[in-house]
RNA sequence: GCGGGAGUGGCGGAAUGGUAGACGCACGGGACUUAAAAUCCCGGGAUCGCAAGAUCGUGCGGGUUCGAGUCCCGCCUUCCGUACCA
């Protein structure tokens, strides 16, 4: 088990509460803990870890100090050490120090993040709604902040490649690679007019370039300022104000297409044609280079732009017959652009790009929608980075005998009223002394959550190792994960990013497969019933009253529906009160049988009942309850039930294997219900014993009593579960229907050995009122399954 | 907006392209009980019918097939993710 507790809910509570969140956190666990244990779980306690524990923060920073001692080396296709890296020669020592830099896994950079004033703090995306504070309603507006980035994108092709070689669901391999989302283009540099600057554009379709009537810039991009005209200043300046206060998520939401012109003109590389530079918060900074060259005549949104500002549009792409679009965006033939023209797409695109290429004006370019990580945070509940900033700006790692760099104390977790992260107030814990003992400075942001959870799997392995983060022998004993369950909200981030640190500790020799989860699974969330009002409005749980035949509330009616668990719902179900109500066994059961894993299903208390009376059912099978004795057992396997028994089983098993729970559970009631109904036989000793041993992995606190009951001494738990014989699964009369024309007109109870032809010839029989006056066409007869007659 | 899923009785759900609704909850009826709880038995998709049975039925509209909840195309609704919740 172990405890990802660092985070962001951790640190509001502490704000709200004044309690230091490792004293909440530590309350939290222990709780937890108890709960689960409550619940009679087989996890190995001796490997129990915390993300937030001293011991394990020393061995996240390691690995952080890995990273940035890591660069990527393109033609090998894999991260080496900073030792091994090419320097350029003639470079001074400040700008080796430059390069450097710009190589590693691990660097330094300034990102947008969200600043509200008013709260005097940065704020996560979710926090922000609208561009307004969810605290307080307060406007925020997107401020670039100096941030530690991860070089996630180095790694891009080969964690698009390497999904090939886990058994993952296949929506959540696709969802990766749309997410990575590779493309191939070409990268265009244009001029700009009357400078020495280039606007660098990233395209997909370089065979357009001759549609290419203008350009758009991302409001953010750094060429902006030095790019407006006096006259267009102030609209410039208003429109970049404007885009701060909006997310990526709207921008890209919004149909409506707003811009300015900079005033400032590029050159067409391959015509020379004058074009207008505009920008636009439909172009994001962080995608490609942060500028587009517009093709208003084959790209939708180009051409929505286009059309709303009056630009001009191009064809260079000749529509199929009949297209009745504005906007043809597929293949077809070049038209209207010189060197290319009755060229089919793809033949246009790399003459392009040799063309560009041969001028120097640009290059065929693989580009990736993955974006580097930003992995720093301005908050004090995480943990700190390993480094130390130097007097003259340059920055170190703290050598590895110091580690684990440990939070300072902090009496006030509130926000500092400025951008600086929260550590920057702990004064001494600050001030620190580089390796050639100068003054210097620690780093203040702390890490994101994914930090702790990126390797845990790999602690696991070796939880208490002081000397390193893990023993060679035993990672190579235990990696790669077997089967990895986890929600599919983790799908794009955690599931990446865990597989990115994977990859770095692979290529550094620390990890011996390629890969750190071979089987995923995703487990459904579970969800609370609330209702809703007729204005669609959700109303607490213990508002409400059930009525006759539905619920009411403040005498209205209202509609049962199902929604997320939270606290303003009044519908947590708290795991305490569902084991005092109806047992450990109840509740795990509960769990299985409500529903596929994989799916989100409400939890419904009155079901869990369901379950009990089966558990309470399965004891007074084997114990009078009069008595409190162990019923007699029957003489010898009861034949009538033995059949059943096997079938349940092998059903058991199978469902296990398949971690399809609910029928598993399901096909044990039905055994149930066959071994108890009146005039059953009375199960003998061997009967019993293979039955809770096939019951003992879902309820294994009442198979246990039960099992000594029958007279063992030992635990059930080494026992193997019980096998089948394959001959007692069939039955000796099965039931096959009959369709006339794809209609079930009758059943036949048959031996399953009955030859095609006489069943033919039975369901003939059967079903003769069909039939009469009529030609069969066809008939299809699926031994054992069913029989169709074609009229 | 973009990416990925899901839609079956009053409810949770079952069903290798082959009898739709297993199993359970809730509900109705009955037995036991002075009564209730607990327990046990029976019933149940909709419509028509005393019944036997017939017709319709897996979000909507098409298609493939002897046969579609299941496969294909187009919609609708809804959930998840959208990079600082984790």
């Amino acid at each position: 088990m172990g405890w990802d507790a660092f985070g962001l809910p951790a640190e509001q509570y502490a704000v709200q509460t004044g309690t230091h969140p490792s004293i909440t956190t530590r309350a939290n666990i222990e709780t937890f803990r108890r709960q689960i244990q409550s619940l009679g779980f087989s996890y190995d306690w001796d490997r129990e870890i915390s993300t937030t524990h001293p011991a394990y923060v020393r061995w996240t920073q390691w690995i952080f100090a890995l990273l940035y001692d890591t660069w990527f080396d393109e033609a090998q296709g894999k991260g080496r050490p900073i030792s091994e890296l090419p320097i350029p020669e003639g470079l001074n020592a400040a700008q080796k120090t430059a390069f450097i830099n710009s190589r590693r896994l691990a660097y330094i950079d300034e990102m947008a993040v969200w600043w509200c004033s008013a709260l005097g703090t940065v704020l996560a995306n979710e926090e922000v709604i609208d561009g307004k504070s969810e605290r307080g309603n307060h406007p925020c507006m997107r401020l670039p902040l100096r941030q530690w980035m991860l070089r996630i994108t180095a790694y891009a092709s080969r964690l698009l490649r390497d999904l090939e070689e886990v058994e993952w669901p296949d929506e959540t391999k696709k969802q990766q690679r749309e997410w990575i989302g590779e493309s191939q283009g070409a990268e265009v540099d244009f001029q700009v007019e009357g400078s020495e600057d280039k606007i660098r554009v990233f395209t997909t379709r370089p065979d357009t370039l001759y549609g290419a009537t203008f350009m758009v810039l991302a409001p953010e991009h750094s060429l902006v300022t030095r790019l407006t005209s006096k006259e267009q200043a102030d609209a410039v300046h208003d429109y970049v104000l404007k885009t701060a206060s909006k997310s990526e998520l709207e921008r890209s939401a919004n149909k409506e297409k707003t811009g300015v012109a900079l005033g400032s003109y590029a050159i067409n590389p391959v015509n020379g044609q004058r074009i207008p530079i505009w920008i636009s918060d439909y172009v994001l900074a962080t995608y490609g280079t942060g500028a587009i060259m517009s093709v208003p005549g084959h790209d939708e949104r180009d051409g929505e732009f286009a059309r709303q500002f009056g630009l001009p549009i191009i064809q260079v792409v000749q529509a199929p017959e009949g297209f009745e679009g504005e906007c043809f965006t597929g293949d077809g033939v070049a038209i209207n652009s010189e060197l290319i023209n009755g060229l089919p797409t793809p033949e246009a695109k790399k003459t392009i790009i040799a063309h560009l290429e041969s001028q120097g004006k640009g290059k065929g370019k693989t580009q990736y929608r993955l974006r580097d990580w930003i992995f720093s945070r301005q908050r004090y509940w995480g943990e700190p980075f390993p480094i130390i900033h130097r007097q003259d700006g340059t920055c170190e790692l703290v050598p590895d005998a110091q580690l684990p760099v440990e939070l300072p104390e902090l009496e006030d977790f509130r926000p500092s009223g400025n951008p600086e992260p929260l550590l920057a107030k702990a004064r001494e814990w600050l001030n620190t002394k580089d390796s050639s003992g100068k003054e210097a400075l620690r780093e203040t942001n702390t890490m994101p959550n994914w930090a702790g959870s990126c390797w845990y799997y790999l602690r696991f392995i070796d939880p208490r190792n002081n000397e390193q983060p893990w023993d060679a022998e035993r990672e190579k004993y235990w990696m790669p994960v077997d089967l990895y369950v986890g929600g599919r909200e983790h799908a794009v981030l955690h599931l990446l990013y865990a597989r990115f640190w994977h990859k770095v500790l692979f290529d550094r020799g620390y990890v011996s497969t390629s890969e750190p989860f071979r089987k995923l699974f995703h487990q459904g969330m579970i969800l609370g019933m609330a209702y809703e009002d007729a204005e669609k409005k959700l109303i607490p749980s213990d508002e409400v009253k059930e009525t006759e035949g539905g619920f009411e509330h403040n005498g209205q009616p209202v509609k049962q529906v199902v929604a997320k668990m939270s606290k303003s719902l009044k519908n947590v179900v708290n795991p305490d009160d569902i084991l005092k109500e109806f047992g450990a066994d109840s509740l795990r059961m509960y769990e299985m049988f409500m529903g596929p894993l994989e799916i989100t299903k409400p939890w419904n208390t009155k079901d869990v009942g369901g379950v009990a009376r089966f558990l309470q059912r399965v004891w007074r099978l084997i114990i009078d309850e009069e008595t409190g004795q162990v019923k007699p057992a029957g003489e010898k396997d009861a034949p009538e039930l033995e059949r059943a028994l096997h079938r349940c089983i092998k059903k058991v098993g199978d469902d296990i294997e398949r971690m399809a729970f609910n029928t598993a559970v399901s096909a044990m009631m039905i055994f149930l219900n066959e071994a108890s109904a009146g005039g059953a036989p009375t199960l003998s000793q061997s009967q019993r014993e293979r039955f809770v041993l096939t019951l003992a992995p879902f309820a294994p606190h009442l198979c246990e009593e039960l099992w000594e009951r029958l007279g063992h001494q030992q635990t059930l738990a080494y026992e193997p579960f019980p096998s089948y014989a394959e001959e007692m699964l069939t039955d000796d009369v099965i039931e096959v229907p009959v369709q006339v024309n794809g209609k079930l007109r009758a059943r036949l109870q048959v031996s399953p050995e009955i030859d095609t032809a006489e069943l033919e010839k039975m369901a003939r029989q059967a079903v003769a009122e069909w039939l009469e006056g009529k030609e069969t066409k066809k008939v299809v007869v699926i031994p054992k399954r069913m029989v169709n007659l074609v009229v």
